[in-house]
DNA sequence: TCTTATGCATAATAATCTTATGTATGTATT
DNA sequence: AATACATACATAAGATTATTATGCATAAGA
């Protein structure tokens, strides 16, 4: 999604915490909050994002709405119960690996 | 490297930094040394070190130097010039990915 | 003797993402 | 009227990165 390949692998974690704090939304919606909030920093691609959504509610993570809005297909989603136990664990990875690469990258963060 | 995949695309930022900070080291070698600085969180593959190593030596990031020490082979890694400003580079990549991710996942941080 | 540790390497496969392309509607600009 | 841009979905080809499995070789310990 960026020049930094370090996004690799934050897609699942984005997608999912998005959607734990605002109920209910759709893909076109979710790459306009990314880059809203990131103040442009990040750029989610279409090809990225649609396969990872089909692949959230294929794994039950997520629950579709279809809706036609302003005469345009909106695809829904939202949060199942296992979605939002997912989402908990993906955040507690998410402070998990930084706490990590702190302890790799600065001396000063060492653990222990 | 891990059951989470947010390690993905964190190897080569890892790699540098080590070198950055003991000068000269052998794959085997920093193997070790994430393993004991993340206290076993992160194992780095032999399968994925590998081919890093020889992808930034590849880059012009990395002079070797093969050493034989108790009768057993090393390959001895350091950073060049440009190996140096590259690990600034991805260093500076990393607070951000950080700065990036928190904006998105921890209201709190939120930019601006 | 067999396992574990040290030390390198690569091939097959999997996961994730980029780039390119396609469809369709609505709005703004020239 | 024509062109560009925004909205909204989708997928296929290719690249990147990592996992898993395997191989070679030496040394130490049970």
């Amino acid at each position: 999604m960026k020049s930094s390949n370090l996004y690799k692998g934050s897609l699942t974690t984005i997608i999912l915490k998005l959607l734990n704090e605002h109920d209910k939304m759709y893909g076109y919606e979710i790459a306009q909050k990314v880059k809203e909030l990131t103040k442009g920093e990040l750029k989610i691609t279409e090809g990225a994002l649609y396969p990872s959504l089909h692949k959230l509610e294929a794994e039950g993570f997520l629950d579709v709405e279809v809706l036609k809005v302003d005469n345009r297909m909106r695809k829904y989603y939202k949060l199942t119960e296992e979605g939002t136990r997912e989402t908990v664990k993906k955040l507690s990875e998410l402070e998990q690996y930084i706490t990590t690469m702190r302890a790799l990258v600065n001396p000063k963060f060492r653990i222990g």
